[in-house]
DNA sequence: TGGTATGTTCCAAA
DNA sequence: TTTTGGAACATACC
């Protein structure tokens, strides 16, 4: 489900209800989304306080008192929520933190792609990430250099979260019709015209899906509101907002593709 | 019923 | 060596 602008999104939504909370306890039936290991991740985090939610790429971030980091990441189909004792229990429940005080935070998750990690840094509590892209460190030059090292088609570096983090199926596709680049075209063939205009675009299509407080879809994310406002994804069939052509479905990388074939010629 | 899904990782193949 | 394709993970929806 989610990607940098949804998990903004929910970052924002959770900050103030967890800042300065210490965890009493956390429980997970599912092991294999837990590591090192539940055990580990309970005597690692219980007794600390959180002093700081954040984000990375798409994992949410609890900076620990420790100086640890406990991090989130939802998946496909994960989601967090806020329940007082005497609430009624959601579906899905996989994961758990109580906090002193009473409240509990529920992580959610009907397909078990979601992952909850701790490390002592920050570093270690995620995959290798590339640059944050809304970030000041994020420069042109800096993408040019990134996009120029190899010879990748652009849809699947867009994706690759060790090149540029955050973006997900959907943002690409939007950031690509933005800069009217073809899916298909190598990283490292692109002009300084074209490097630039994808930088911006990808910048651009994020900002206004936090903005817009991410995309809702199907039955997995709500609260969003920009899928009344993408331009591509999701859109096949229909008119292009530019030109009118046809929105087009192809498959790259595995990947559900959504192109204007006049705007995004190859 | 079968196809598809906002994600990541690992391995095989080209 | 680099890049891409495919499978696996697991469940729900259309």
């Amino acid at each position: 489900m989610p990607e940098l602008p949804e998990v903004e999104t929910i970052v924002q939504r959770f900050r103030s209800q967890v800042t300065g909370r210490r965890i009493a306890g956390f429980v997970s039936r599912w092991a294999r989304q837990v590591s090192p290991s539940v055990a580990v991740v309970r005597r690692s985090i219980v007794g600390r306080e959180i002093e700081q939610l954040g984000r990375r790429g798409k994992y949410l971030l609890f900076r620990l008192d420790s100086g640890g980091f406990l991090s989130v990441h939802l998946g496909m189909s994960g989601r967090l929520e806020w329940a007082e004792d005497g609430d009624t229990r959601p579906a899905h429940v996989r994961a758990a933190w109580e906090f002193e005080g009473g409240g509990r935070l529920l992580f959610c998750d009907p397909r078990k792609f979601g992952r909850i990690r701790y490390a002592p840094d920050q570093a270690g509590a995620t995959a290798e990430l590339g640059p944050e892209p809304l970030e000041r460190r994020f420069t042109l030059a800096v993408f040019q250099e990134r996009l120029g090292r190899r010879a990748r088609l652009l849809k699947p570096l867009l994706l690759d979260q060790s090149v540029i983090a955050g973006l997900g199926n959907i943002y690409a596709d939007e950031a690509l019709f933005r800069a009217g680049l073809h899916p298909l075209a190598r990283s490292n063939r692109l002009s300084v015209p074209q490097v630039s205009a994808l930088y911006a675009a990808i910048r651009a299509a994020l900002r206004e899906g936090i903005r817009r407080q991410g995309t809702s879809f199907d039955w997995v994310y709500a609260g969003g509101g920009m899928q009344a406002h993408l331009r591509v994804y999701g859109r096949t069939g229909e008119p292009c907002r530019t030109c009118g052509t046809p929105i087009t479905y192809l498959r790259v990388a595995q990947r559900g593709t959504h192109i204007c074939p006049k705007c995004q010629a190859q």
